[in-house]
RNA sequence: GGCGCCAUGGUGUAAUUGGUUAACACGUCGCCCUCUCAAGGCGAAGAGUACGGGUUCGAUCCCCGUUGGCGCUACCA
């Protein structure tokens, strides 16, 4: 049961919930410079076994992003590789088969428990401010019962029977070790009564049947290993090893959010940042690369070269024991400095190049042109009418986005309404409208008010082409965080006026 | 609340693993260059290492406690 004789293998597991997430590319990175410093393998599988939250197009932008950051994976959905399938929802038979394996050894049993009931007993427990934890209602159900229920039809889900006392120790890589006393460890859900597995059971499921060695992923799963760790001995498997990795964070330290930080993958690429910034950043976050010593310091010429460097230094150099543990701030300031930098180093061809690939692509100038062509009487008009889609910046003036009836506070109220509603929303003009729509109403703000506003949000102008097919055309990522620096920017400016 | 993880300037990281005026980068400010703005060059301010106790001749580094931050506490991942 050695492991080193085993060839490394670690993955990464992208739930498809909507846009692909820099958390995701940070392990994705972490995971893939594991992998090729020890000649080994990295896989991609897709977490898709809550339906609840799925997104169909969200794969295919996981694909994208990812490729776009040069993170290639050797097994996949879409690759194919001997562990196959690579996609969750397409195992659902391998997770009851295994489920059933515990069932039979009594690490696992039916629960009978209504989600309403559940909701009840969590909420007394945490009435009488006790850990919310499943009661073990239905662990030890008598076997007529059981089978009484299965024959009624009963929905039921399968839990894992948690050790009543005693604790799990396991070696995380970089912490050392950590001890979880099972009084802490929930009975956790293993499969759901829809028959989709929890991440819990799949996970462990599948790391072992792809021959994971390493799991590097969050520091949010920390918690949670107790359970992993224990369904790995419930099945007599050996355990990988647990490397959990810092949690990027917003500038308020939280855990990063796309409610303080741009985190779409999507938004990046859209952007205009390069794929090698972004990458080189990533690989900032958390250390992990060796300082220079003076004499290369010297000979690098200038002493900001130790923050740049390719993910080809970092399989060279890379050192994962250097990490540090504190959730470091994913600063846009700097990557934008970098991104720069690699800018600036561009041959002037392929700094053309770049633009022609993003921001003045053909597909991107194909979707705008309908929407001015009726408006313009030259071509060099062009600019006058879209100026909006090539900025980063669009500054519009209070007389333009604040309505005449209405004070710059309930409007900023009102912004961050559209904030929320828009970001789950579908980016389709119908979708939008019908959002826009519904909040103006239970608002009680005008069409008028409601779409001058955005529309001077997004242009910075009160006069524009079609509002909804210009979000649309604009991108949900991109318009979204205009948004929401619009709104950050007008709380600062509204603090900065009171002082 | 419970459990866990973490803690070096505003931000990201260093500090030959106990011996330095605590270093580098971003940011900020100033100067130079310059038709402007960037870029570039030069320089400055900014932490005494969360706090309090130990251990030690000596703690950023080891131990304990406190505080704070974060995470988990779902039929989400």
């Amino acid at each position: 049961m050695t492991d080193s004789a085993r060839p490394t293998r670690v993955r990464i597991a992208p739930s498809p919930t909507g846009d692909p997430h820099v958390g995701t590319a940070y392990i994705g990175l972490l995971n893939y410079i594991f992998a090729r410093q020890r000649g080994g393998q990295f896989i991609l599988r897709i977490e898709d076994t809550d339906r609840t939250r799925f997104v169909p197009t969200s794969e295919q932008m996981i694909f994208d992003s990812l490729r776009w950051l040069g993170l290639d994976w050797n097994e996949g959905p879409d690759v194919g590789g001997p562990y196959g399938p690579y996609r969750q929802s397409e195992r659902t038979k391998i997770y009851r088969e295994h489920v059933q394996m515990l069932l039979n050894n009594g690490t696992a049993y039916r629960c009978f428990c209504t989600p309403e009931e559940l909701e009840a007993k969590r909420k007394a427990q945490m009435a009488a401010k006790v850990a919310p934890k499943y009661d073990r209602t239905c662990k030890y159900l008598p076997k007529e019962t059981i089978e009484a229920n299965i024959a009624a039809g009963k929905p039921f889900t399968i839990r894992m029977a948690v050790p009543e006392d005693g604790s799990t120790t396991f070696r995380d890589e970089l912490r050392g070790e950590i001890v979880i006393d099972h009084n802490n460890v929930d009975d956790q859900v293993l499969l759901k009564s829809d028959g989709f597995p929890t991440y819990h059971l799949a996970n462990v499921v599948d790391d072992h049947l792809m021959q994971i060695t390493d799991v590097i992923r969050a520091e949010e799963w920390i918690s949670s290993t107790p359970k992993h760790v224990l369904l790995y001995s419930s099945f007599g498997w050996e355990r990988p090893k647990f490397w959990h990795m810092p949690l990027l964070r917003n500038i308020d330290k939280s855990k990063i959010s796309k409610r303080k930080n741009p985190v779409s993958l999507i938004y990046y690429r859209e952007s205009g940042f390069l794929p090698q910034a972004v990458i080189n950043f990533l690989g900032l976050m958390g250390g992990g690369m060796p300082t220079l010593n003076p004499i290369e310091a010297a000979n690098a010429g200038s002493t900001k070269e130790v923050d740049i460097f390719s993910v080809a230094q970092m399989v060279e150099k890379f050192e994962f024991q250097r990490i540090s543990l504190g959730g470091p701030v994913f600063d846009l300031v700097k990557l934008k400095w970098l991104n720069g930098e690699y800018l600036r180093a561009l041959p002037q061809e392929e700094f053309v190049a770049a633009l022609k690939q993003t921001i003045l692509s053909d597909s991107y100038i194909r979707v705008i042109a309908p929407l001015v062509q009726t408006r313009l009487e030259t071509l060099g008009q062009w600019g006058d009418l879209t100026d909006f889609f090539f900025r980063d910046n669009v500054a519009p003036p209070a007389e333009v986005w604040v309505p005449k009836k209405r004070t710059p506070e309930e409007t900023l109220a009102f912004a961050a309404e559209m904030l929320t509603s828009l970001e789950g929303t579908d980016w389709t003009t119908e979708a939008i409208d019908a959002a826009l729509r519904a909040l103006l109403t239970a608002k009680e703000w005008s069409v008028k008010e409601a779409f001058m506003l955005l529309r001077a949000i997004l242009t910075g102008s009160a006069q524009s082409p079609p509002l909804l097919e210009s979000l649309v055309v604009f991108g949900k990522a991109r318009s979204i965080d205009r948004i929401r620096r619009f709104i950050d920017n007008q709380k600062k400016a509204a603090a900065n006026t009171k002082k």
